[in-house]
DNA sequence: AATGAATGAGACTTCATTCAT
DNA sequence: TATGAATGAAGTCTCATTCAT
């Protein structure tokens, strides 16, 4: 009775080599998701094509997932905080002019979205938005909501500082936010399109070499301003 | 009620179960499979629904557009020229200042998109993108790379008018673009996230005043001038 | 009430040009459903294409007949007698000697079912026999069953007047009424894989060739005859 | 009725949902779906039947075949080579009389392909021949020409050694071929027509009985013989 | 824990049939 | 009578989910 093959503790802990992969599991399988939601969307996303990218089968994905709607909202969910922190993170010294800030925040932004793949978030919950509503307003809240409060206080700042001239904040941050989910958004979408490919970095800095200037105070000496 | 054979009158006439509208049908089913794909995309969209939006049966579908797929595309190639028309029609007086020209075409053209129900194209497309390729393709080439050049001309103009400091005009052009696609990709997504809703055309109002500011002159030697 | 526009004998009869096509119709319906039929089967059959080789719509096929059942038994049923008949009109002179009866037959049969394009309705009977039983019995009965008598009547006065040697004529007829039958099937179907096509009229000489050779009475006494 | 912590044994163990045959079902499939195929025909026929008599659910189906044209392909091809080696272990030994070879020929591959269940490929592909015209190629050469081939090789023999007369090969071996085909088609079309069933091996006993005879040398000087 | 064969609900699509014109 | 647009039942096929191994 006692050397049966099927004896779990017979001998020594046999050395977990692939178990290490246990922890990694979920998260490689998120990974994999978030490429595929990304690229096709949520209905046509396959789980099948999940399961491969992933390197694991079908099956495997619900020891870990209740299903294929959890998980795609882990993968919206999982990915809504890093975005955000991304942006926070963006922000350079606060002691820094306003204008120098915002840079710091869009490019930042753009490129630690780009480095932990987060860039393809934004594209995917405005695809899907209609079909989980719920999911869109957590991004909004979270991301949207949140990243508006952080280009408003640097806006305000400069404002308040002397260092932009004044206007409505609030409609403002929309402004500024927009290019950044803008090159989220064509990023995972037309680039495909564009022969010589969309040069990013000098959107970007186009738009805020723009977008600054149109928010310098208007040359004091009177001799300048057109709006008034 | 009198003697008449065969009753005409002897109860209310029963609804005929179809009407045959061989001209309208198919822009019906346009447009109710415009609506569809635009809120769920094309995956989730189910041929059931676009029929009931439609008020025929599914199998009606299919007397005018061969499947699914070919009423998707249609959708979308309908929808191009007159996309681009209606950019194009927003040019106001050709003769009038540039900045002029500039918000009338953003304004005009959100408009137009708005009026005709447009503005979910370009979300449907950058959500498919990678679904329909080249579907993806042609309304790059036919939308925004002939929007950019109608951006580009304006913004060529005023330079060399100098109403406007010289920029990368390939590049700006991108700015420009950006908050009209932002506008209509957010209407038909974020927007019921938004607690007060999307103030569209403060945005786009907004945006404008910032970038015009953006592309001024700089008050070098009080040469400031506008042209024409 | 006496000058209404739904008067239908308000003027002279109208010249019936078309009507005249109203008697041809259903025959016109029927000759273009066989063809269908045999060719495709009855599931695989559409009725738009029987429609249209009969130069018609599919609507008006349902004024000639119940619907597409009813259809494909009516061309069965139609051409049942006629295909007896041209066999029964095969039988040459009966005062013949039975070999040339048996030779008048099978060729005239032939040729009559050719003539009449009565050749796939075997087919279509036997490969539909499992979806239409009765159908398959109906002809059974009237073509096949018959059909033996036929070959039967002439074995057995063939044997009775010594032209024939004794065989089991039930089973006999069997063996005579096969060649026919497999030239109907084969016509219809393996055809078009012959290279040089099917020679059916020197495939039936050579089987009577053999047939009526395998009848002959063995040279008992070098008494071989023919009967008067 | 006692303390037992959930109840291993409560009931009878409910017998599982499914089985795991990977091996076995594309036979079992295969075969279900040659039956039901020979039975109603290709369009006729419906996956639900061809799944329910391989016992498994529709959706296995296609687990192992692309779809209903696949499996309708695989069943005719898969049946083909089978088809043609039954014909060719038939002959009997090569060096038996040539009468008896084709007898032999006729009578086991009769018999081969009834234990195989090879007999409805035959009434299946002629059927079907102008739905699938390239399959109905296949057929004909794989199995119809080498058939032939087969037949032919025995009567050159059988003339070469005086035990038949001279006759035009090339023709006489479709009249071998005919009675074993038509066979197959009565078996799986109207056999159920025929009150008293249809003796298949009387009728090819026959055959040959008619059809050797009547290849046999005339007895011209009494010189009549069998080859050794 | 992992697999992948099997399931079954649900989608797309076809086409016989109906009926307004 | 003839048409053909519209219907809707029924079939094929897909794929998320389950579960025996």
């Amino acid at each position: 009775m006692s050397s049966q093959a099927s004896h779990p503790e017979a001998g020594p802990v046999p050395p977990p080599k692939w178990q290490r992969r246990k922890e990694e599991r979920p998260s490689e399988i998120l990974a994999a998701a978030a490429e595929t939601f990304v690229e096709h969307g949520y209905a046509a996303t396959k789980l099948d094509e999940v399961a491969r990218r992933a390197g694991v089968t079908k099956g495997t994905l619900y020891i870990y997932f209740e299903g294929k709607e959890a998980l795609f909202k882990a993968v919206v969910r999982e990915n809504i905080v890093p975005l955000l922190l991304s942006a926070e993170q963006s922000l350079g010294d606060e002691g820094a002019p306003a204008d120098q800030l915002l840079r710091d925040l869009m490019y930042n932004w753009w490129r630690g979205m780009n480095a932990a793949h987060l860039g393809g978030i934004p594209k995917l919950v405005m695809s899907e938005s209609a079909n989980f509503p719920e999911l869109a307003q957590i991004w909004f809240d979270e991301v949207v909501v949140r990243g508006r409060e952080l280009f408003g206080q640097v806006l305000r700042r400069g404002i308040a500082r002397g260092t932009f001239r004044p206007v409505d904040v609030d409609l403002a941050v929309r402004v500024f936010l927009a290019p950044v989910l803008m090159a989220a958004i064509w990023k995972h979408s037309m680039v495909a399109c564009e022969k010589d490919g969309f040069p990013v970095e000098d959107y970007l800095r186009i738009s805020l070499d723009i977008l600054l200037r149109g928010l310098q105070v208007p040359a004091a000496a009177g001799t300048e301003k057109r709006d008034a």
